[in-house]
DNA sequence: ATTCTCATTTGACTTGTATCAAAGATTTTT
DNA sequence: AAAAATCTTTGATACAAGTCAAATGAGAAT
């Protein structure tokens, strides 16, 4: 939970969590149809959400890392509507839902940051569809990359510097791409001198070029 | 506002509505960058939301009709994130958001509900991401027609019949398609007897198979 | 009515990404 | 440490959708 609570308000968000939970790399944190109960602060580790389609195709629709929120996707029809799996080890705390909402109705601002944090899902699922929809692989890969950085940078880590949690064909899923096309733009960036990959590790040189990647428009 | 309200509820729910607001086809009912100070229940009408790249790439995120609410974009950052355009002559219920949470501390069931519809959009934007990245332009058009029959349905119109509000070029770019390609699976689908066209009227003929094409999955 | 504008359809061709395939690299298992 | 499994890279080729272009159709303006 981030600032903008005084030290009461901060005693009485703890309380909404009900326990703590582990769950080890590749294990799920919650699954599709899965009844709805809590939502969940991510302490430590790194997830993956994604949606199944009927016939078995998999579209990952986030990544999340410690300090976010998840299972916003399960209220609607108190049923969980994508699987959340771990990527490393992780610890979330449980938050159920119940008490959630009945601070809430006490505290106007956790209330204001529960809807901060919802809308906060609907605007970046704007973009993505904005990548789906408008962007050309290595667009998509650089808008990736920089939206990375920018939150573990947030975290007070390196903004230049990443190990990737995830697969290459994970990525290729949430950007609407085949491994092969994620792997042949990394390649690209790094001839190009842009980024410097090895395997998972990967380390920004110019992050100024893989702005102007991802938005041509400044190129004049 | 839908069911699950005792008289007493509707009336305060009334109270939230500051006035009314009629909208011209073609006009914007808020744009990117504006002050969010409202969500706005669409009485009549249909609009767009989209979004725009820096360099000027339109993407629509979404159409919404009649009993929808829009807006929610807005919340996190007190500005709005996309514009939303009417595509017809429209008129909305503005309900300033202030009022909207001040009333949903009071009324849990109104809580309940607000969650759920920002958990909704959540979901459908999973939904579209997993169109967007996975499936093929007939796919897509036939999971747009599909929606957007049902949606029509519940509000007691044909499941079979109906008329686009928007172009050739809104669909696909909510669709990530050019237009010539959803001009072209529209004639795809009608010289496969699936749907008749012509222009903006569509009716469905054999829904059976927009779901088979939607859900391929299904064909054994 | 006639003209003008905008939306739609259709054809021909191009292109970006997918697919198929094989070789390396890394990590896990035994 | 060797073997197995998984992930990644790279090349060759195929294909779905994009681009460009022209014709047609519909609605708005004069």
């Amino acid at each position: 939970m981030p600032v903008g609570f005084n030290a009461d308000e901060m005693k009485k968000i703890d309380e909404v969590v009900e326990k703590r939970r582990r769950i080890k790399q590749g294990e799920l944190l919650f699954s599709n149809g899965e009844t709805f109960t809590s939502l969940y602060a991510i302490r430590t580790g790194f997830f993956k959400t994604c949606v199944t389609s009927a016939d078995g195709r998999e579209q990952v629709t986030g990544f999340q890392m410690a300090g976010e929120i998840i299972g916003m996707d399960g209220i609607v029809s108190d049923h969980h509507n994508c699987n959340a799996v771990a990527l490393e080890d992780a610890e979330v705390c449980v938050m159920p839902f119940a008490n959630v909402e009945d601070l809430s109705r006490e505290l106007p601002s956790l209330q204001r940051h529960v809807h901060k944090i919802m809308s906060r899902e609907i605007v970046r699922e704007n973009g993505v569809m904005m990548l789906l929809g408008n962007m050309r692989a290595e667009e998509r890969l650089a808008a990736f990359l920089l939206n990375l950085v920018q939150r573990l940078h947030a975290r007070g880590l390196s903004q230049s510097e990443l190990v990737l949690r995830m697969t290459r064909e994970e990525i290729g899923s949430y950007l609407g791409l085949k491994l092969e096309t994620v792997s042949r733009a990394f390649s690209k960036f790094s001839e190009d001198g842009i980024i410097e990959v090895k395997q998972r590790y990967v380390k920004i040189i110019a992050p100024e070029a893989l702005k102007k990647i991802f938005n041509p428009q400044t190129c004049f």
